[in-house]
DNA sequence: AGGCTGCATTGACGTTTCTCGATGCAAGCT
DNA sequence: AGCTTGCATCGAGAAACGTCAATGCAGCCT
């Protein structure tokens, strides 16, 4: 159980305000939000996360997302698994079949940590939804 | 000028669509965005931006950031200098002190990139700004 | 059962990243 | 001019990362 997903970034422990740009972090939270932007860090990864999260019927076959790159299949499991850490997507296995959907709540949440108050964007409600198992 | 501040990440060059989640990005979009997201992915980095967005006048000298951390003031003066490359910040130099700034046009950019069509936080405006210099 | 296909895990290798002490440079001081 | 302070740059060493070929395992199919 050393690996999990990272649920953090959902609960603000110390109280409020999830937003990077209003008032400085903790140690704590700066490390929990770093291993998800460190999660979107690499092309690939980006690639992967827009192409799941662009599918119209909500996710997609590991076996569509491994042609769609240069790269061996080890290695594209590899990447799905560090965005799966990252809470950014989920995964199910039907049949043969491994399947891949994205995360909106995570991204949402990014979003508004990187908004900030006096941004164009408002921070909008960004209530604590139960993350699933 | 190899190392300049990524501009990117501002003018779409596709034609549309800040968005990561409602298409398949291209290769270099990815390259683009990923550099900046790698530049999150780092606590320290993350804390400085933090300390550096949330102070009052808009902007702080190294002297007062480098005392934050358990660190070296060569180390800090290395992840200012990536956060300048990302864009995420400006500096200036005054006299013998250099002065931090952030630049909330590429955190709003990036909000906007993160939130997805569905998405709780609508997609605003994000007109293409004229970029700077 | 035996074999095949889809995906994950392992181990190895080269590259990048983080950190430091030492040094360099610019600006203000005596 | 010399000294001192604030910050950046330069190697160097350790750790983390991205990639691959080889292997393992689960679920189908004869």
């Amino acid at each position: 159980m050393s690996k999990q997903e990272l649920v953090v970034l959902g609960q603000d422990a110390e109280g409020c305000c999830p937003t990077l740009l209003s008032a400085p972090m903790s140690e704590e939270q700066a490390v929990d939000l770093a291993k998800v932007f460190k999660a979107l860090g690499d092309p690939v990864r980006l690639r992967l996360l827009s192409i799941i999260a662009s599918r119209a019927g909500g996710e997609i076959c590991v076996c569509d997302l491994t042609p769609a790159f240069d790269l061996s299949q080890p290695t594209i499991s590899h990447h799905l698994k560090l965005l799966k850490q990252a809470g950014l997507i989920a995964s199910e296995r039907r049949g043969t079949w491994v399947y891949y959907r994205p995360l909106t709540e995570t991204t949402d949440k990014l979003a508004a940590v990187l908004t900030g108050p006096g941004s164009v964007v408002a921070a909008a409600s960004a209530e604590p939804a139960g993350a699933a198992s």
